[in-house]
DNA sequence: CGGGTTCTTGACTATCTTCAACGAAAGTGG
DNA sequence: CCACTTTCGTTGAAGATAGTCAAGAACCCG
């Protein structure tokens, strides 16, 4: 999952990024706070996640983290570079995902239909990945929040009347670290957009979207 | 080109990140300024950089614009996403590239070399991209100025005795916007280097490295 | 040479970070 | 189950980094 332009997210009416269909094949079972992978393994497969969230993380020498993207359902992870994961996985949530050979991507002789499915799920990955460059350069603090809101709201949002509700599988130190900020300041800015109403907050990880619009304008302008 | 970390600059003697063999194909030249694709067109060819620089852009609604990359010579450029191109590419110098067709990279069923190649600069692209991430999310102006200047080094740099030598080809404003900042920070940081006698700038386009090594240094920590 | 653009520099400001304290929540062990 | 510890989140005050605005210098191009 990247903060991606809004043109993109309701360009298509799909809501998982890549084949609706979600393979039949059997699927591997993870706790939480366990690791699929870590940055430097082989890569021998890629995974989709059937349920659950993974966060991708890649640190510098001297320690800062930055979290790359986050895996919903739907999503596709671990494309290799020279043949070795680039990131950290681990797992936020109870996750099933199901996985698939790297040589189905590479080469995929054998099933034509899985080989494009994963191509172009790592077409996808760039360009989702180009409009995540822009929020992460160009973007205040306050734009990036309501944009990742706004994400999370069409990724796992459901319906409460007229509010839409969800729970943050991450903690704020996730979020940060994924914007580009800092804990103090994701609080701070989710605390104003509460004072503003245009976001509820039941508890510590589960907001409810008040106003959707007023969301979306703040996603796209500071004022 | 990103801005990845060391380790991956040095990780594999290779100054191209692609096949080293640039295709004997017949070239399309095209002088500088001039758009190689726009977001939004229909994509039906790769390209791979025989000589040259490209610039690819992405824009918000309101303006802000973010470099998603520069290209230069070996790099390819042109993923679609969902058959399009989702950056404008122009030329910033007079430059030749050589195309491919994007069924070359979906399916490739005829040149099996191609396809892997194709395919394998996807994937690059995708962890260097990650890479990328990380100078944007969590380095600071000094830091990724320095960083800029050290990716440039090994890909356009030319030795001159004990110095490293390379023309800028883009504005301090394509800087600015592919580092997240804006031109007045990216001048006053490299006035900065010049005063510390890390880079000479010749003309305002043509930087000469005097200490390489505190180069890297400065482009992993602040102090 | 002249006009326009780009680059540099300065002064000031805003945004975000840092540091610190406190409160809430969650995990641990008796 | 409750006290204890630890982690996580919120808030405030102060500070730093980078942005904004403005002016002048350098460069480019006809």
């Amino acid at each position: 999952m990247y903060v991606t332009q809004p043109s993109q997210l309701f360009d298509p009416p799909c809501s998982s990024p890549v084949s609706p269909k979600i393979s039949n094949k059997t699927a591997l079972r993870m706790r939480a706070g366990k690791h699929l992978f870590h940055e430097g393994d082989e890569a021998s497969r890629l995974y989709q996640i059937k349920d659950g969230v993974l966060r991708l993380t890649r640190l510098t020498k001297d320690g800062r983290r930055q979290v790359i993207a986050f895996g919903f359902p739907g999503d596709i992870v671990g494309f290799p570079s020279k043949g070795r994961h680039h990131t950290d996985c681990e797992t936020l949530t109870n996750t099933s995902v199901v996985s698939y050979s790297v040589s189905m991507l590479e080469s995929g002789d054998r099933d034509l239909d899985t080989h494009r499915m994963l191509l172009q799920a790592a077409l996808l990955e760039i360009s989702a990945m180009q409009d995540h460059f822009l929020m992460l350069g160009r973007k205040s603090a306050a734009e990036k929040v309501a944009s990742f809101l706004c994400v999370l709201e069409e990724r796992i949002g459901i319906r409460i009347g007229q509010f839409i509700k969800f729970h943050l599988p991450m903690s704020r130190a996730d979020i940060a670290d994924f914007l580009g900020l800092t804990t103090e300041t994701i609080s701070r800015t989710l605390t104003q957009l509460r004072k503003s109403k245009v976001i509820a907050i039941k508890n510590v990880q589960t907001v409810i979207i008040l106003k959707p619009d007023a969301l979306i304008g703040l996603a796209e302008s500071t004022n």
